[in-house]
This record gives C-alpha cells, sequence and structure tokens, in this order.
DNA sequence: AAGAGGCCCTGATAGC
DNA sequence: TGCTATCAGGGCCTCT
C-alpha cells in the first residue's frame, strides 16, 4: 500500500512510541510474508532497546542497540498498530496508521513492549521484515536502491546518464525503485501529470526541460503528500487512526472519465493498464 | 541486456 | 441474495 510519504508518517509516529523502549517479548503468528521470517528473529529482538529509527524510501529502518537493523516493508497491505494496555490490562487500539478494528485474522507479529504491543498485520502478505547485522550490511543493502527524489544525486546530469537511449516508458521507469526510490503507483501518475508528460512516452524521448520537470515535481509531489499526513485510499469504517488527506488532492489518480484538472484544458483523465498497473492521465495535456 | 508480464496473496466491490 | 470477475499504494522472478 505505501509509497515513501505514506512510509515517512508511520516512521515519525512509530519514533514517539517505540524509540528508546525495550522488546519483551515476541510473539510470531505467521512467518510467511513476503519472505519467510528469520528462524533466529525473536531471538534477536529480545531484549534488546530501540535506539533510533529511520526510513528509506518505502523501508522502515529500526536501529536497535545489538547492532542489528530491523528493517520492514510493509508492502501493499501491510499496517503496524499499537495496542495499548489500560488500567486493567484491556486493550484500546491506539494506531497510527489507517486503521479499521483490527480483525484478528491477520496479526502476523506481535511485539511487546512494557506498556503495550507493537502488531503487523497484513492481508496479502506482501510485506516483511528483514534483520540486518550492522551498519556496512546495511549500507550494502540500501545501495541497491537508487536514490530518493529528495537526493541531491536524483538530478540533471543523473536523468540523463540513465534514460537518454532507453526505450522504456518513463512511467515504468518512476516506478523502478533502481531508478529513483520511493515511488510508487499513486505518485508516478500524479508527477507526470503535473509535468505534462504521457506515461507511455519512451524514456530516450524526453527533453531537457522535461527532465527537470521530473525531478522538481517529483519533489513537490511527495513532500506535499507528506505534508498531508499521506494517501489514504480505501474507506475503512470506525476507523479510530490517523489518516492522511493527500487523496484529496489527487489530480488524476482514480479519476477516471473526469475532466482535466488543469487551466484551459479540456481533456478528461484516461486509466490505462502498463506492465499490469493501472496509470492515470489527461488525454490532451500529457503529450505523447 | 533490457524490458514486458506473471505471480505471490486476500479482501472489497462491481456487475450479472 | 449470491455468484464471479476484477482490481488494489509492491516488487521479485522468468521469459523473450
Amino acid at each position: 500500500m505505501p509509497e515513501l510519504p505514506e512510509v515517512e508518517i508511520v516512521k515519525q509516529s512509530l519514533s514517539k512510541k517505540i524509540k528508546h523502549k525495550k522488546i519483551q517479548k515476541i510473539i510470531i503468528k505467521n512467518r510467511n510474508l513476503r519472505f519467510k521470517l528469520a528462524n533466529n528473529f525473536s531471538r534477536i529482538l529480545k531484549s534488546s532497546k530501540v535506539k533510533n529509527i529511520s526510513r528509506f524510501s518505502k523501508y522502515l529502518i529500526i536501529e536497535l542497540d545489538n547492532n542489528y537493523f530491523w528493517i520492514i516493508h510493509l508492502g501493499m497491505s501491510g499496517t503496524l498498530h499499537i495496542i495499548q494496555k489500560n488500567k486493567k490490562n484491556l486493550v484500546s487500539n491506539l494506531s497510527f496508521y489507517h486503521s479499521p478494528n483490527l480483525p484478528n485474522k491477520h496479526n502476523h507479529i506481535h511485539i511487546f513492549f512494557d506498556k503495550f504491543k507493537l502488531i503487523y498485520n497484513d492481508p496479502r502478505r506482501f510485506g516483511f521484515f528483514i534483520l540486518i547485522k550492522n551498519k556496512n550490511i546495511l549500507e550494502k543493502f540500501l545501495s541497491n536502491y537508487g536514490p530518493e527524489p529528495f537526493d541531491k544525486k536524483f538530478n540533471f546530469i543523473y536523468l540523463k546518464k540513465k534514460l537518454h537511449n532507453k526505450s522504456k516508458n518513463i512511467k515504468n521507469y518512476l516506478l523502478d525503485q533502481k531508478f529513483v526510490s520511493g515511488i510508487g503507483n499513486i505518485y508516478a501518475s500524479e508527477i507526470l501529470f503535473l509535468a505534462k508528460i504521457h506515461p507511455l512516452r519512451e524514456s530516450k524521448s524526453l527533453n531537457l526541460i522535461e527532465y527537470k520537470k521530473i525531478i522538481y515535481f517529483s519533489k513537490k509531489v511527495l513532500s506535499k503528500a507528506i505534508s498531508k499526513g499521506g494517501s489514504t485510499i480505501q474507506n475503512f469504517k470506525n476507523s479510530s487512526g490517523k489518516k492522511g488527506s493527500f487523496q484529496k488532492y489527487f489530480q488524476v489518480y482514480d479519476r477516471d472519465g473526469e475532466r482535466c484538472l488543469s487551466k484551459k484544458c479540456n481533456g478528461v483523465v484516461k486509466k490505462k493498464v502498463i506492465s499490469n498497473r493501472s496509470s492515470f492521465y489527461c488525454n490532451i495535456c500529457q503529450k505523447f
């Protein structure tokens, strides 16, 4: 589900909750996530303290005081929830990411702290946890991925070098985490709309101004999404958790058949499946 | 080697 | 009401 902005919001709220806290106990209900949970997962986490929480791209990085890094990727449907103990030792749901009345069914992993527990819920199980032994190995792992849009390495020279001779369409490049990290299916459509570039354009056909627009709007869209608390695109009933509001600002995503929001444009938003993912674009102002 | 498409999985919803 | 088909914020793997 989440792209970079949503993971950033999770990181911020999670950090307030678990930083400097000691992990007391782990209960694993289901190890079969996108990748099978490591056998030593409980042993490594138990009795360790959370030193720091950071984020790279769509990865949450939880640094433990035993030098290990606990990495969480939420996949399409992963969510984290805090269940607080109250005085009577009953639970009250205090989720910090959009959360329905959390059904127990997909609560795969429970991490117990002193006064609350953290639950990983993931119906589709496309998310995963991995353990990384130390900082060097973490850096090696992260070096597999391209820069985030905010990184100064994501610049004009970089785009030109990577794209100038490539026939792959630009939409697929924006989703390619080895090219740029953190953009997913929603924000790719939004970025290309603002840049006035058709998603199917061959990357090598882009001109210098279009490179600059992609860089500019990638930063702009993601930072605005973060400032709005991310996007929440499913209607969860009775949700007590925080919801993002960037979905109110979608220009094209999920607006198939509606009119283009560009000034003076009479276009209509179209939906087209590109490499198995839906893309949304204006049929007039995004030139092919 | 680059690039397109299949597939992992469950749940919500649209359409008949 | 109840069935089936389609689709969902990701990304690894395989095949051409």
